[in-house]
RNA sequence: GGACGGUUAGCUCAGCUGGUAGAGCAUCUGCUUGACGUGCAGGAGGUCACAGGUUCGAGUCCUGUACCGUCCACCA
């Protein structure tokens, strides 16, 4: 048998017992007509990113679901991932290019892939390495890459059926466009944060009758582009207005004031300039009433001139501009500035002509990056967009009906705000870095075609001459197949088959939008399916003073170093004790040491028993026979501890159930049932010490495995070290509570004896008796058999010399201290070894309590209507307890009468 | 402007379908108890944010208020 340090030591466990799972080959998985299938997809972190808490969550909260779902012997599937994340990856590799002074366009868009790959090649294994450390269970057999073979295929596969049903169009719409990371980004990747700005008050002179309307703005610069101003039609102040028309200060250019309903009399003057290019509304109100676009910003974030006029120019006159396309307008003195030098110029140019009224300071919400956090500009931009419309409803549908399930429930509403105000989401990216978009372009006639395989030559004038689109898909376009196109979709494998749909879906409530509502319209309008049953939501992890961990604040914390400094078991476990579903936590140092604590506690609970067990000893329950009461009281404590882990694993109550295996370990074993073996293991008697031995190891094993899935590492290795166990703790069946092992009564006469010994030690602590000094005692109780079979318990927990047992004492109580229970009252002659104040203090302290809570219990069943209403079992439960506090009452009375 | 979450012991948080308020940490008192001081035995500490309501009974359900936080929203 192995000898167990005095402490454990994780750094010399976990690295050994993951390699033994990896060689064991216990993490793959494979359809099994035998099993039933239990599936879950990991949601892919960045290939390149690093392992943090919110990481740490969402794989150790997988991982648990997995292991328990391994024991109770499903087909546990978890497929593991990485993600290609188009954006984030793009901008790293161009950051290390730049260092090297290099540019995308000079190593053109090869070179760049080549970087890129490579890039991906050597952190991609990163990521991985780091879900190991945590302990991760997956199959990584059966790892993928978003841009994998058979990835790519499924996107081009879904792009390409999309598109021929029409769900799937290119179009000259307003998009978000990121000046910095120079692409456009979709509604869902814009983040809005509060910033102080100004409303700038402009008046625009009215060309038929000369009087100055009113209007303001945020941004000024962009008043270059502007192509009309709107009124409401029922708007009384500017009735006279209608058909006239302003004209734009600066460019003097005349423009049409139109009637749209966007403009709310409400606000301010009631008057709205229009920038149908860089504006969403302007766009649309530019549509209703045909107005002219005009781009008067460069796509990198500076005022268009001459050249860039040129350049459209020529496209239109090329023929290849379609109905839409934004006219540019050369900016004159402001071309080449930046947007903020422009807005500058542009008001001092406007203050000087006597067209800036007034400044009023304002705080309001501005979009920017998620990326980079560069202020959004709205843009103009001809880009792919998928229609969201018909995908969405049947995304509504299935979560209605309750094919998929949120938990906890309430982000059922979060998921369907999002899918039902959801616009036409934009797809196209201008990046190099992701799934290029399956689309080419005929040089000739123009013709677009869409196509899984490079097309040779154009369908529609047969020439050779084609372009492919050079921008990719958003990242997650490829995420949003990740639980099938994992699995081998399109293809009908066996593996889609058998995993799919797979079961519960693990992740945070950030990304319900850009990730969960995509998965579920994808599944269902792919495969037919809801991708998962359950989508299993959990919060962040924030610091210890409650702020988001982040970049900027420095205030993150490395999984990483504290799996170092504490063992990945001791992380996992802080991760999920106590935790509720759905709310943050706060990362705190203290709770990684109790969970540090918790797992030596175990450590050293294993290696008693190990010490206390004979070289030849051969595991097994004796017969019932010669179980005594605290056998039974434990074992029977087990099945309830593991009845009720289960449930709460099976509603996700993982927190709940990490502290139910918590306190089962550390205080009904450690506290009481191994402190209780002792006495009995050196008692002489060979049948008890062998009966607590094999109760001792079989209790231990079960606690080990419901403990296994919380902390995985520290259960295998002690599970291995303890006799007769299997080779790995993984695939050992999950416990089960077995009626057979559950002894009611026994528990209950047991827990008459804990009250009593409680009651002796709380008696001395607080008299200051030393626990060296001991004594006789005399139990008065009405029902001695329970303490009469703990006799030897007493001894060693009561500090008894010898025990005696009496209905009814009729000694003298010279010289006894007393303690009460409901269920018996001790006469202990240690009298001379306490204060007589101090324990009548002590008693009328307890009789308080005593009366107390008789009192309530008495109130309950004097109130006629409780009686009457309340269910009958509570009725005959609360009568039960008044019974008992009636005792104990009388007990404690009877002691403080016979001490005065 | 909407929606959601939080408000419980000094701190961090649990508390499932309403039935005598819990844990960990911190604190105080004892203990070199042959697994563990990363420990053991005890103690103290709570009008469960506030105001109403439903109920025999409310931390738990309903309504409203306050403060904190998050997400969503095109407000010029």
């Amino acid at each position: 048998m192995k000898e167990l340090a005095k402490q454990y030591d994780p750094s010399q466990v976990e690295d050994r017992i993951y390699q033994f799972w990896q060689e064991g080959g216990y993490f793959h998985t494979k359809a099994d007509p035998d099993k039933k299938p239990y599936t879950i997809v990991m949601p892919p972190p960045n290939v390149t990113g690093q392992l943090h808490m919110g990481h740490a969550v969402d794989n150790t909260m997988q991982d648990i679901l997995i292991r328990t779902k391994r024991m109770q012997g499903y087909a546990a599937l978890w497929v593991p991932g990485t993600d290609h994340a188009s954006i984030a990856t793009e901008a790293k590799v161009v950051e290390a290019m730049a260092k090297e002074g290099l540019t995308k366009q000079d190593l053109g868009r090869e070179g760049f892939l080549e970087r890129a790959w490579d890039w991906k090649n050597r952190y991609g294994n990163r990521i991985v390495s780091q879900l190991k450390k945590l302990g991760s269970s997956c199959d990584w057999q059966r790892e993928r890459f978003t841009m994998d073979e058979g990835c790519s295929e499924a996107v081009r596969e879904v792009f390409v059926r999309l598109y021929n049903q029409g769900l799937i169009y290119r179009g000259n719409r307003m998009v978000n466009w990121c000046p910095h990371c120079n692409t456009s980004i979709s509604d869902a990747e814009v983040e809005y944060t509060e910033q102080d700005g100004h409303f700038w008050h402009l008046l625009y002179p009215v060309k038929e009758t000369g009087e100055m309307l009113e209007l303001a703005t945020t941004r000024p610069e962009t008043m270059l582009g502007d192509t009309a101003v709107a009124i409401n039609a029922d708007d009384p102040r500017y009735a006279h207005l209608h058909g006239c028309h302003v004209m734009l200060p600066l460019l003097n250019k005349e423009i049409p004031i139109v009637c749209d309903e966007h403009a709310d009399m409400t606000k301010g003057t009631g008057v709205v300039k229009i920038t149908p290019a860089h504006d969403p509304n302007d766009f649309e109100v530019g549509l209703r009433h045909n107005l002219p676009i005009v781009r008067v910003f460069t796509y990198d974030g500076h005022m268009t001139g001459a050249a860039d006029k040129a350049a459209a120019d020529a496209l239109f006159a090329a023929g290849k501009n379609t109905v839409n396309e934004p006219e540019v307008l050369d900016c004159g003195k402001y071309a080449g500035m930046t947007t903020m030098e422009a807005r500058k110029a542009i008001l001092a140019d406007l203050e000087a002509g006597g067209y800036l009224k007034e400044v009023e300071p304002l705080r309001h919400e501005v979009g920017t990056c998620y990326r980079c956090h560069t202020t959004i500009e709205p843009m103009v931009s001809k880009q792919w967009f998928v229609k969201m419309e018909p995908l969405a409803k049947p995304a509504i549908e299935s979560v209605e009906k309750g094919e998929i399930r949120f938990v906890p429930e309430r982000f059922t509403k979060n998921y369907m705000n999002w899918m039902k105000n959801t616009r036409d989401w934009c797809i196209s990216r201008q990046l190099w870095w992701g799934h290029q978009i399956p689309a080419w372009y005929c040089d000739e006639c123009g013709e677009t075609v869409v196509a899984k395989e490079e097309p040779t030559v154009c369908p529609k004038c047969g020439c050779t001459h084609l372009t492919r689109d050079p921008d990719t898909l958003d990242t997650w376009f490829s995420s949003a197949l990740w639980p099938f196109s994992t699995l081998g979709w399109p293809e009908e494998t066996e593996d889609l088959k058998y995993f799919y749909p797979t079961d519960t879906l693990v992740t945070g409530y950030d990304i319900i939008g850009f990730w969960v509502s995509r998965m579920i319209f994808s599944g269902l309008a792919y495969t037919g399916k809801a991708p998962f049953h359950t989508v299993c939501i959990h919060g962040i992890v924030r610091d210890s003073q409650g702020r988001k961990m982040s970049k900027s604040l420095g205030n993150g914390i490395d999984p990483l170093e504290v799996i170092a400094q504490y063992g990945a078991d001791a992380l996992r476990f802080m991760l999920v004790d106590g935790s509720t579903p759905g709310n943050d936590m706060r990362y705190s140092e203290k709770k990684v040491e109790a969970a540090r604590n918790f797992a030596n506690k175990l450590w050293n609970a294993t290696r008693f028993v190990l010490m206390n067990l004979p070289e030849d000893f051969t595991p097994g329950l004796p017969d019932a026979s010669l179980l005594d009461m605290s056998d039974k009281w434990v074992l029977t404590k087990l099945a309830q501890v593991a009845g009720a882990m289960t449930d709460n694993i099976d509603h996700y109550e993982l927190g709940l159930a990490a502290a139910k295996i918590n306190s089962f370990i550390w205080d009904v074993y450690c506290d009481w049932f191994i402190e209780i073996a002792k006495p009995r293991l050196n008692s002489g008697d060979a049948v008890q010490a062998d009966t607590a031995r094999r109760v001792l190891v079989h209790v231990l094993s079960e606690a080990l495995k419901l403990l296994h899935p919380f902390m995985p590492f520290i259960t295998e290795e002690l599970y291995q070290a303890l006799p007769g166990s299997g080779e790995t703790i993984m695939t050992a069946a999950w416990p089960t509570p077995d009626p057979a092992f559950s002894w009611p009564a026994e528990e209950e006469a047991f827990e008459k004896v804990m009250d009593y010994i409680k009651a002796v030690r709380t008696m001395r602590t607080e008299m200051n008796v030393h626990p060296a000094k001991k004594t006789s005692m005399v139990i008065e109780t009405a029902d001695p058999t329970p303490f009469q079979q703990a006799e030897i318990y007493l001894a060693k927990f009561a500090f008894a010399t010898e025990v005696s047992f009496t209905d009814k004492y009729t000694g003298s109580t010279d010289g006894m201290v007393q303690v009460s229970t409901h269920a018996a009252r001790g006469f202990i002659p240690m009298m001379e070894l306490v204060d007589r104040e101090k324990e009548l203090a002590r008693l009328n302290k307890e009789k308080a309590k005593a009366e107390k809570e008789l009192a309530m219990f008495k109130n309950q069943l004097a109130n006629p209507k409780f009686v009457e209403k309340a269910p009958a079992a509570l009725v005959e439960e609360t009568r039960a307890k008044f019974a008992r506090s009636q005792d104990k009452l009388a007990n404690i009375e009877q002691s403080i009468q016979a001490l005065g």
